[in-house]
DNA sequence: GATGAATGAGCGTTCATTCAT
DNA sequence: GATGAATGAACGCTCATTCAT
């Protein structure tokens, strides 16, 4: 455990303030405030606002790729790779809540205009386990022979959806829960 | 067909330009241009610029429940109204996507925090087809037993991505895909 | 005599501002405030502080056009001519001092970079008393043969010294003086 | 040649970027930078920026009267002495057109309120040649009886302008040129 | 009712200056 | 002595809102 970097602190800061007000509802002085530096000392580490938006945004997505490739039971069966990742994103963005706002909140944006949720999960020059399962899935006719877009949203839409609820507090979904959506979801994907 | 009131206008301009550039893209003096009223009307039709929002979201959801509703198969199976309900709005905010790109910048912003997007379709003081096909589909064991939200995302979460894609010129849903996809939801939701 | 309108205000705050406290010496609210509006208001008048600076610039330049021109000897010979011109710019910019300053500093900053004082002397599509003066001059064989340039630099570089000396106190033109001095310079241009 | 101290270095990337960009161009981690030193190392050598932007005028007041004094006639004829100091002042400032640059903008601002151009050229506390030879030069009944001041705009006047058009590519003076120019000032100041 | 000129608080950003290392 | 990260006051500019016409 490092102490936090004084970039780490603005990260930080904005990353709270964004999610909970919004772009314009955290203006860079509040956001040196909260960090505890100067109102200039921002622009030591992000050329504008804009960029600091941008950073935050892809040091978010970082982690959250890094979550998903955590433990990714590799050369297990289509149907536990898929229940795996589905969990652990799921979990994740209920633990992480302020990432969750934060990502939706940039996506919904003008900022996130070429960006997208599917995006997220399907960088194809990274190794990236959900495509890999999808066409391996079609391939082998264990799952449905759709476009890959589609299979994308049949997967993680309702789980973007069911965050949401969570967050709100309108659902609390425990471990039984969580394994009965997987398994809705499944179904919807495969053959 | 009745000419538009200046009211009307006034919204009109304001999608028009949120859609497009966001909350702080659309200046109300731009709005009032692009609406063709001055500056000041604007104000004797709405208080603040946050309650112009709100309005305006509040007609985009009440058109696209209008549209859920008009031609809705009552008494069909309930396999064939699912379909219906969500071809329809998948067509809705396919046509209308200036209507999707706004709702959804409402659902990710301070404004939309205590409504979802789910409550867009579950409100329950009102004639409600999808509430009553799950609620329904569940009794009757057509549906997996989970919890009324869960359903909607699993039945719904699929649409709001894909509209996304197709609006971003990823994906070209035709019937046939759409019928497909369509059906892969009613495979989650199903027993 | 009209009252002023507030883009006059506006003007005459900005010249008075930067004539004493240079560009930077002028901040738009000390402007705004001097004029007796709104710092937004401003921006209703000129799009930005360059803009204001430039259009300043060019008020100044057609009011001194202005002076030049009236009651302009024309058809009286050479040597009078020149006596009036060169007696009429002193005058002027000795009654109107920030007009000088504003100029000095103009030609003097990134602003007047393309722009000099020659130029503003020397615009070739205008009807240019001085040009036509020395070109009809060295034609007739009066002046010497030199170039417009050199010539505009003898005739008004030492204008331009004795306006600051002047505006400085460190000497008093009187009449006699001034006389005396046009003299000098129409011997330095002519045969 | 010594090597240049910290000091030089920081003086000159001064004179670059301030020639080039104006004061406000030149903030004071730029001239760092280009000095190749950290920024508060300026401020070991200079309290402010203010006292660094007037020790640079006054090191390059002392070069340009080390440049009019050397090789100086003395003893020669008023119009040979006039001659050389004429030719000698206009070559330096072709040769260093930073210097001129930063001279002009210097005088033109707030800095150089108090002081002049012919400041520049008339310490009385100093040896200056160009007063004496005008004093000698009234007193011989060569030249026109007129103010010191005057006698100095008339003879240098012209030349600030011609430098600013030469530097700007407006005119090529050659030596001809150059001749037949401080002919003509000396015509303007003799009898 | 309708207008749009006017407002001024508040924003993102810069930069002369300081000071711990 | 030298550094450069940190500071925060001050800048140019925007825009939701008001109000005299």
């Amino acid at each position: 455990m490092k102490t936090p970097t004084k970039r780490d602190e603005i990260l930080q800061a904005a990353l709270e303030l964004i999610a909970e007000h919004g772009f314009h509802g955290a203006p860079m002085a509040m956001i040196a405030e909260k960090a505890g530096v100067g109102a200039g000392t921002i622009y030591r580490y992000f050329e504008t606002k804009d960029v600091l938006i941008r950073q935050l945004f892809e040091e978010l997505k970082a982690k959250i790729m890094a979550a998903l490739l955590a433990g990714h039971p590799t050369g297990k069966p289509a149907r536990e790779r898929f229940s795996h990742l589905w969990k652990v994103l799921f979990r994740y963005l209920v633990a992480n809540p302020l990432h969750h706002r934060y990502m939706e909140q940039y996506h919904n944006s003008p900022y996130g205009v070429a960006q997208h949720r599917d995006r997220l999960l399907n960088k194809p020059d990274e190794q990236d386990p959900i495509r890999s399962l999808f066409e391996e899935g079609i391939e082998q006719q264990i799952l449905k022979d759709l476009p890959i877009m589609v299979m994308f949203s049949l997967a993680f839409g309702p789980l973007f959806g069911l965050i949401q609820d969570q967050l709100n507090g309108f659902i609390e979904m425990d471990d039984a829960l969580i394994e009965k959506t997987v398994g809705a979801c499944w179904d919807g994907l495969k053959r």
